[in-house]
DNA sequence: TGAAAGTTTCAGTAAATATTGAAAATGTGA
DNA sequence: TCACATTTTCAATATTTACTGAAACTTTCA
């Protein structure tokens, strides 16, 4: 499902994997159960970990780690929006404003016309960025309220 | 900015380079101004077209096609709202709906875990659904209002 | 009708990404 | 301290995806 977005499919198999199962898994059941190389399992799950999608956990008496995925579907939305709202929403507001504020002064009709363009994607990005800051620190219980004024 | 994004390079640099322009462009004036073949320039512009992100226009005594962006940042937020949605919202929860149907009467516990883990899915996917709908057919406006209401 | 202008297709190639597997590093208990 | 279990890194390789360029096709008008 994930394969479709951005994710690659490994990434997305293993969070799958981790969603779906019962208990805490080791990297060696991931590789078993995947098929996949040691190398592939250990660098998905660490981008999961980092991504906060998925957690370490240490059992006493093991030495090695097990991975456990979120499983509350709003948590993971939060996540998800927290993450991509860092990665692709503020760095391009950043290189927006350059691009804005670098026009400012210039005169030719397309410059200005160039300009006015990314003011508006500024506005509108800088807004997106607003919401995304929202929607990524609500409560479920409030989302459910929203939405019921949204769909209603 | 939009290669960050599922979009391909070309792609985004031609839609920022239509964006930009004062005037309709040919196929040869941004093969020339981007530096790419006929056939790569031809299969972007067709595709942005697909998504509605930019038109055809035909000049009178022109022979040729030439090609222009859509510029209004709000509608081109709904039509990345609404074929984002198409692509890849939908699909994703007729699997979904699939998988927790196939799953209803098993009775052994993971089943079970899963099962509801699959419901809980679906219900959300569903509810991204709606919200979809209705944010990819508001009117600019209503989206200031309500992101006034969100924010204040 | 046919030659010029323009569009579309697609097999081959290039570029980008993901994966492997083995070696190096790190941690742990005796 | 060493031997062993585990994690981490990374160069080589495989896979996927994007791009090229030339040929085939279509349209238009003299």
């Amino acid at each position: 499902m994930g394969s479709q977005w951005g994710i690659n499919r490994t990434m997305a198999q293993i969070h799958a994997l981790l969603m779906t199962a019962v208990d805490p898994m080791s990297t060696d059941e991931v590789m078993e159960e995947l098929q996949i190389s040691r190398g592939n399992a250990h660098s998905n799950l660490k981008e999961l970990v980092a991504w906060g999608l998925v957690r370490v956990v240490v059992k006493k008496g093991e030495r090695r780690d097990f991975f456990e995925a979120e499983k509350d579907v709003w948590q993971i939305f939060t996540i998800v929006t927290r993450e991509r709202k860092k990665r692709e929403i503020d760095p391009a507001l950043a290189v927006l404003q350059r691009c804005s504020e670098g026009t400012k002064e210039l005169v030719s009709p397309e410059a200005r016309a160039f300009h006015a363009q990314m003011r508006q994607l500024e506005e509108f990005v800088g807004f997106a960025s607003k919401v995304a800051d929202r929607v990524g620190s609500m409560k479920h219980g409030f989302a459910v309220q929203m939405a019921a004024k949204l769909l209603g």
